[in-house]
DNA sequence: AATGAATGAGGTTTCATTCAT
DNA sequence: GATGAATGAAACCTCATTCAT
């Protein structure tokens, strides 16, 4: 009536600026600790309005993610897909996580946020990025390995187990260079390859144990 | 009335109790999805008592995550006073850290939950363990160091990240080797080992630089 | 289902009921004794939307509190300022006093609620009010003394305790009668101003000492 | 067994001392704010222990209350009894009153607790005590008048009112000053008598009208 | 004479979510 | 297409009080 007529956006014009926004706030304060009402009002819009686009506060999280998620696996999945060598590879993907993060600090913290909820169906939809990662890790790594062995369950298996240790050690220097900023993009991600590649090669490298003990001198 | 006469247990015993079931629930659900009355209704008594005892949810949160920090510390402690030389003090450490979580698992669980409410004193409390695991990493590592190394503080700064990623690491094949059972405590142990230790074997080797694109041999 | 409509109202309205409501129940059993619940279910409503229009007990109470407090302290400032001698003002302010109590007792109850929590928010802004009447009769007794004495330090100590005794006496007087109900209103301002009129004259007579025991005849 | 056998006291030293703790309790923080358990662990006893004395917590408090009023009122009643003449029974009176707080200051906070509950027991038997001293005030005024004034309903309903008038002024004067500690026990008390002993003078004095209006001059 | 263990009942507050317009 | 009003359910925590020894 007499107010300030609000700009009235099309549906999916709010759709997208409630995204944004309440991506800044998950980003910043985790999952748990955001409410809808501040979802709302930050937005400038009602409640009633986010869950008619919505549906629920879980389903907003998502939303979220899944742009970022999306974003963070196409990054990783070009850089990869532009190396020739699969060592190559591996090191591309970790020079486009990092330099990810670095341009979309956001998106890596509703991604890896630690305060989600056990068993809901978030936490299952953020780990369909997380297996994204895993499975580039995985890739080439197994790309290094000689046919025979890719095909092997307990070869597999274990580098499955190496993978996984790899994202992790990504992760959690990935939180610790964001929270301390003490270095540039570029060079955390070469601690990490220069950190975790001998150990990849060592396993990779088809005449000789995979493990650490051997002389590999002698 | 026709109640089954509840025992009465002596204030100790009913404390041991009491943080032995919150622990089970704790690393079962995490600490946000658990509620004081189910704590209570799971020990068979009232929740006044178990305020009475522990004051309040984060101070029983912490008694029992507490117990398992001092008890994960104390196996790695042990294990790592007992090597000689560094990198048998990292590869104990490891061995330690795994076999550890083989005889608690639910110690992890609770020492690693990632519900923690942002602010809280728990989560400080946490870190205090979480930075102890990181200290034995950075220990051993900076101990293969030369002297004049060590002194300087880029090189500090630069162990210390890949500490951190050593940790995360350890950490995320941890989750991953509990939720599958996929090999024994001492394989995973071994598999972390041998992933890493090349290189930090790399880094330290005071002959050579710490990046891995040198060609080493030429 | 079968429920009987329940009116919506709008926020303005809900909330004036809601301060009617909660105004008569803590005058009538005093803060503490009154209950969210209560509240909430004398207005039709749950508690989550008196928590959303109010944040709290405490502000509840506050806003509940102000509007008497409000309104007692216009209807004396306005009695007060009718008045053109110093005298005819404290009389005038006594009367308007016992009258506004007539009309509205449950005021009273909850300005000069004797259950409020010690230490909190609610008898610091309930003291404001109690500062403002002591300062109506302070003035009202300067305003009858010479220049000179009013700029003493001692005389308006004195003057304090002086106003702060017949505070008193006007609370206690006003409990007795809203008690009993054995008098009109002006019969018991009356009653209060011949009490204490001739001691404040006394007082404030330049010729005379200000205390009782001097001989006033030689 | 081993513990350093406490010093094991009869009953009645041990409710002596309870007393004498509960009471400081109270005064200091009032009825509601002191919980049970706290007297108890100041004490040095057990609950059950206090409630077996002394039955409940209103019970405990009405102890701990009727051994300050008792003081109170045989300190009034002394000073009282003394005093010849009427106005100066009134006269010793307060002065009593305002020594007795000087005195025991403790005593003054639980007979005039604002936090008493509103519908308990407690109030009541405070205003036990709170009666005997308007009685006192009562006397004294009554006994100033004529035979035949005093038999009048209305003269003593009229004398009860300007009772209740002077202890309320006595009551928030002395609640003033305690906090203030502006001057001494006995100049306080001549301030509240030179403030209200003109106005009972006149309302006494038979051949004069109560009000202030008359002219005094003529 | 006294205790340690234990409880019933209730209080304030929060949050995701929906109704009625 | 959007809103203001309203709720259900539950969480943490406290306190006077009693049971069983």
């Amino acid at each position: 009536m007499s107010s300030p007529t609000r700009t009235r956006l099309s549906r999916e014009d709010r759709m997208e600026q409630t995204l944004d926004t309440a991506h800044s706030l998950f980003a910043e304060r985790g999952y748990a600790a955001v409410t809808m009402d501040e979802i709302a009002t930050a937005v400038g819009v009602t409640k009633p309005l986010i869950y008619n686009y919505f549906g629920n506060k879980e389903s907003l999280y998502i939303a979220c993610m899944e742009r970022s998620g999306d974003a963070l696996v196409e990054a990783i999945s070009t850089a990869v897909a532009g190396s020739e060598d699969p060592s190559g590879a591996f090191e591309s993907g970790v020079r486009a996580f990092f330099s990810f993060l670095d341009t979309d600090r956001a998106a890596w913290a509703v991604l890896f946020d630690e305060t989600l909820p056990h068993g809901g169906e978030v936490i299952e939809r953020v780990s369909v990025y997380r297996r994204q990662l895993l499975d580039f890790v995985s890739a080439s790594t197994l790309a290094r390995m000689p046919e025979k062995a890719r095909r092997s369950k307990a070869v597999r298996s274990e580098v499955e187990a190496v993978s996984t240790a790899i994202i992790g050690a990504a992760e959690s220097l990935a939180r610790w260079w964001l929270a301390t900023e003490s270095m540039s993009a570029s060079d955390v991600a070469e601690l990490l390859i220069s950190t975790v590649e001998p150990g990849l090669l060592a396993r990779t490298a088809p005449s000789q144990p995979a493990v650490t003990e051997g002389d590999p001198s002698a």
